[in-house]
DNA sequence: CTGAAAGCGCTTACAG
DNA sequence: CTGAAAGCGCTTACAG
């Protein structure tokens, strides 16, 4: 591999003449730029990055910590956050962290020596709350609410109206005794939806019946179960996730129990499997894409040296209603309503 | 940031032991090594990893190019890769390539600018082959035959015999119409199953009955239409892969048609999906986990220097029997058989 | 418009 | 065992 002292010799020129026909830092007369130009074609001379990084301060390198991309949503996360980097000129470095907290500091550490230009975490671990501050590194949190004082950016849905419209949606398709299989309190996403729950259901004279559960598969198999002996009189379940309502229908399933004319069911996040599944399911979508894709945006505009007042970003939700719920007209005949989104 | 020389000149060393105690790389006088030791542990001082990317020209990096992790057989291969680079402590660079070429290129330029150690990639593109030839940094080739003169390395799942287990098995369940719906035939995957259903078929006296069919849910549903036009009376279906069977699934619930009373179903990969569907998909497992932890251990290797005498790997695939076939025996009880697991 | 020189922060022969 | 020096391959004031 040629470096730049050898295009430049081949161009009796200087290597800061090339840097600058390179980079475009400096005007260059057209006869020298010309005569670079056509050296580094033949020799397809292609400029070693990490030198780059290491003069220049900056990597373009974004990294990106989420719990798991074996998770749905975070997989789709993930895509659209690497999208919007390569399109920015960034790479990507995408780390799993477990949501253990020794993973995610040591990935933070890593990213931190590596010249990273910024830090996309979703966490919901309060120790990490010190580590962020003390990050030399632009941050932004996704998913989650920052602690007040925080320097970082945050981006996330709106998950108390989130929790609002699942709630009225099924009371309005008929429900009363509506469960929240609620996620783990820690996560905002999930304290949140449950405050929307809750105020929902006092503001229609509901009784609130509450079941924890966990974001996974497993866990949501286990708590429907539980839920079934807990609340035999359960008409609509609020699943914590896509994800614990595939395995809602996966239990309602095995015991015959009709979906959605005995039991109705809403997700939460709108994950591409939720349309694939069958029954095709009725959920509170997040914008996905569009917070990945701001993630990114933000860090590559402060590189860029843009402003960014807004510290954090709300984004709205919206009801996607599939076949695991139906609207009171048309329970009749017994068809779900297809594909009608009502943008929240 | 504290640089070497400020904790060199700290412990009234040179840059140069500084350096030795931190890599182990020369023995050091145990009073200087602590005296040294006491300083970086005071200062938090971490060494930054370009200037040593680039004095060693090695950066520790791991490139990974798949056609997209929205496709949850890759998210689970680049969850593995990640997993085992994390381990041996390099950093994946994770890239979508949606199978263009202009893409696959441009990151591959890209790693090869970062001093990556190595690139995993799987790429279906014949024009690829004079890069990955061309390719100064270890690469690895997953999920398909690399081409004969090639220096690259391989990793793969044994097709041939995946496609003979499958069609055996449905055989066994006493389907004689079974169609194929055969990926792209520019994949070896696609290839090979193709392959081994066409040698059961001619062993078994079957007629072999062929749709071509893309590795996406979309083509997947209508191919399933389609399929059901053309073979009416088809009694087993080979899916391309589990995405496909998923849509097999949700044509031939939509249509009324029991699975698998009337039609059998096996899908392809195993991916983590096919066990939360309704029904949980019998289907012919690739050992991904064991791929992706493989091909990044290479890439490891090599870095230190452990000999690689195998090119090519070829990994056993088994059989999952699950609820959407079920064995001549206990047709009788329409009960499926609970994940039973048959290696190969 | 252009070049010589210093610098980015490490590592590694080389000499002692 | 240790240090001075050169080098990794770029970029960027600085001077002309």
């Amino acid at each position: 591999m040629a470096t730049i002292r050898e295009i430049a010799r081949q161009a009796h020129v200087s290597p800061a003449t090339v840097s600058r026909v390179l980079n475009g830092t400096a005007a260059v007369d057209p006869q020298t730029e010309a005569r670079v130009l056509k050296v580094i074609r033949e020799t397809g001379y292609r400029p070693n990055e990490v030198a780059r990084s290491l003069s220049k301060r900056s990597s373009r390198i974004i990294g990106c910590i989420v719990p798991t991309i074996a998770n749905p949503f975070f997989t789709e996360l993930a895509r659209a956050i690497e999208d919007e980097s390569f399109r920015r000129g960034y790479k990507l470095i995408l780390c799993n962290s477990d949501e253990d907290p020794a993973k995610e500091e040591a990935y933070i550490d890593m990213l931190e020596r590596m010249n990273a230009d910024g830090i996309i975490i979703t966490t919901t671990h309060e120790e990490m709350d010190a580590l962020i501050q003390a990050c030399p590194v632009p941050m932004v949190i996704l998913d989650r609410a920052p602690s007040k004082e925080t320097n970082a950016y945050s981006v996330r849905a709106d998950h108390y109206q989130g929790g609002r419209l699942a709630t009225e949606h099924l009371v309005q398709c008929g429900c009363r005794r509506i469960v929240m299989m609620c996620g783990p309190k820690k996560y905002t996403s999930a304290a949140k939806r449950l405050q929307g729950y809750r105020d929902v259901c006092r503001e229609q004279g509901l009784e609130p019946r509450e079941v924890a559960c966990d974001f996974d598969f497993a866990d949501g198999l286990l708590k429907t179960q539980q839920l079934l002996e807990h609340f035999p009189d359960v008409d609509g379940i609020l699943a914590a996730n896509d994800v614990v309502a595939l395995s809602v229908v996966k239990v309602l399933a095995a015991q015959k129990i009709p979906i959605p004319d005995q039991i109705q069911v809403v997700g939460f996040d709108n994950i591409y499997l939720s349309q694939l599944m069958t029954p095709a399911l009725t959920t509170i979508g997040q914008p996905i894409t569009a917070i990945g894709t701001m993630a990114a945006a933000i860090v590559a505009d402060l590189v860029e040296g843009k402003d960014q007042p807004l510290k954090a970003r709300i984004l709205p939700v919206e009801l996607v209603i599939r076949e695991t719920s139906h609207l009171q007209s048309n329970r009749a005949n017994g068809k779900a309503v297809d594909a009608w989104r009502m943008k929240s």
